[in-house]
DNA sequence: CGTGTAAGGAATTCTGACACG
DNA sequence: CGTGTAAGGAATTCTGACACG
């Protein structure tokens, strides 16, 4: 459930010049993807927007999706609807677990 | 022997100033280090040092033996034994391979 | 030897806006 | 809608040098 670990596909490193060299893609673009919500750099102390591998990759396929003329919004809903997916899946996970726990105890009673 | 892939570990990304809040070193003790040839930054287009997690932990031991009074020729010199004590066993590696090839083919005869 | 600092220039990044379509 | 661009300022990074010890 936590995340503390932070493995360096996820760690928010990477300015958008570098970004910029590794992707293909424009400041203005990066920038535009982001004000449309499909990507979340951080800042550093100063207000440099700070990339992670992860968003490196994302942005390869946000490009992509674009070029075949999906619209930017289309892609943050599909987005949206993967990442409700993926919590389904964890209360799935959690409900079975409390499941086994209650029958255990029961059978211990 | 090739290392084409380039993991997200060794491809340098990594701007001074985020190494310097990575590592808590200052940026003259990191472009120090360099000089004494302990860590390899590569360099952007423009000529700004890039670095990699690697040389972001491999700072981090570094500051560490400092911090024990060892010197930096020393450090050098330990890296540079561990080099090639590396190459060696690629060495005895590749001749078991070749050792086994032959006595393969002489079987064969 | 290892590190701090002031110096000046060059390159980076940021925001808000106008433009095109 | 997605992207280019000019604008001005602020922060970053670079190099070579002087300093201390």
């Amino acid at each position: 459930m936590g995340n503390e670990p932070t493995s360096y596909r996820e760690r928010k490193v990477i300015s958008i010049g570098v970004v910029k060299e590794l992707t293909g893609l424009s400041e203005r673009q990066i920038r535009y993807y982001e004000e449309r919500k499909l990507i979340f750099p951080e800042r550093s102390a100063r207000g440099s927007r700070k990339y992670s591998f992860d968003d490196v990759e994302r942005l390869m396929d946000i490009a992509n999706q674009i070029e075949d003329g999906v619209q930017t919004f289309e892609i943050r809903q599909e987005m949206i609807r993967k990442e409700k997916n993926e919590a389904k899946k964890e209360t799935v996970r959690e409900d079975m677990l409390r499941g086994q726990l209650n029958a255990y105890f029961h059978m211990r009673k």
